[in-house]
Order: structure tokens, then sequence, then C-alpha cells
DNA sequence: CAAATATACATAGATATACGATGCATTTAG
DNA sequence: CTAAATGCATCGTATATCTATGTATATTTG
């Protein structure tokens, strides 16, 4: 597991590519996502996703629908068109920020590789 | 300029990647060095610096000397011992953390470049 | 069949970290 | 002489994530 710091400002990317790749998904189907891709590396908790999927669901960028799965209800999200802006700018921003950093870490001297 | 939310859990490690390369620096000198290597696109605020410095002394990865230039003071920070060992332990935490995103955000169908 | 685990949503409070505003003082540039 | 740059520092604010907790159903394991 990483530092919880390192995450901030990643999640919602996380989550808008991740439904981007795979259309409608639900909460705790997010969760198992980034677990498998991540390989256990990066686990998000309720406590984390469901607080970010109400807040891009209130800032337009994803859509509802609920499904009932025998008595249980599944809440599926989607991405909306804003949402799928945002999905561009966040991916942009997240690459052009990792480079930097890169750059920053790279010392002057090391010219090669 | 980014999200200030992607640069937390980032400071600490840039600092500490800083210092590994250049030797002892003082505090403005840090947030220069942040400006020009990443062309302006991540600017350290005083606000940010000086408390981060003061938690990475009381941590013990630092330490410092001050100096007198005319009537100012100059504190420069250097790395420790425990710092160095820090320095590595941080970058490999963060590299890795940054492939793991990579990896979540390459769609499965996207198998090629 | 009972118990443990997985599925599924949600919120309240704690924590961590960076930023904005502000303050003080010296030095350099226009 | 004035503005900007240099140089340190702290306080309050904002934000996002986590922990802990709560509720409930479904599935797996012993």
């Amino acid at each position: 597991m990483y530092s919880k710091e390192l995450l901030k400002g990643t999640l919602t990317t996380i989550i808008l590519n991740l439904l981007k790749d795979r259309g409608r998904m639900y909460g705790y189907e997010i969760t198992q996502a980034v677990k498998e891709k991540s390989t256990g590396k990066i686990l998000i908790r309720e406590g984390s996703l469901y607080p970010a999927l109400h807040k891009m669901l209130a800032d337009g960028l994803l859509s509802t629908s609920e499904e009932n799965i025998g008595k249980r209800i599944r809440v599926y999200y989607d991405l909306t068109e804003k949402g799928k802006a945002e999905l561009i700018a966040r991916n942009d921003e997240l690459f052009s920020f990792f480079d930097t950093i890169r750059s920053i870490l790279m010392p002057e001297s090391k010219i090669f590789g």
C-alpha cells in the first residue's frame, strides 16, 4: 500500500477512466476493479469512494441508474458528456504532472539513461 | 499549475531529491529550483515549504546550518543518513505508484502502444 | 445449519498536507 | 525613492482520503 497522500487528486481520474473503459459500473465493482488492476497495491475504501462518487454526481460528471439485485439495490454510475470532457482534461493534467515530477527528480548531471 | 491535490505526498520526495542532487540548500533556493526545473508548472509556496522542512527536520531527515548573508540569515538544509534512506524508499514508492496508476488507466483492450 | 465472508450502500469524525494571507526584515533594480 | 526580489515564519482554511461505524442481503465454508 502506498502513502495515503499519494492517491490524493488521482481518485476521480481513476474512476473516470474505469467508466470510460468499461461503461457503467457500481461502487463495489469499482473498488474491486482498482484492486485487481493495481494487483492489490491500491485499495479504495468505501469511505473514500462513495463521497467521491457523490461529489462527481453533484458536479455533473456522472449519471446514475439503479437496479434491484434480489433484495439489494445497485447504483450504477456512468459518464456524462461533461464527465468525458473532464476525463480528457484530467488525463492530460496527470500525465503532464508525472513528467514534471520526473524532470524534477532527474539530477542535472544525469544526462544519459 | 496543477491541481493542489496532485502535489500531495510528493513535496517531501521532491525536497529530498533536490538536496541529494545539489547538496545543502536553503528554503528560498528550493522554491526557485522547483520553479525552474518544472518550467513554472510547480510553484512551492512558503506556506507549504517551511512547515514541510520543519517536519522533515523534526523527523531527523534533515540537518540545518545557518549563515549570515549581510544582515540576513540563511538556513541551509542538508540530508542526514536517515534522510538518504528515506529518499530511496520514497523514490521507489513514487515510481511504483506512477506505474500502478498507469496500469489502471490503461484500458484492457489497448494491448498495443 | 451456523458462522464467516463477500456484497452493497452510506455517513461522521479524524487526519494529513498543501495553500492563502499575513507579517517582518534586508537587498537589489528601476 | 519605490517596487520587486530575497528570506524566514506562522495561522487559519480548504480539501481529500481514511477509519470506524452502521445497516442489510447473499454466498461460501465448516
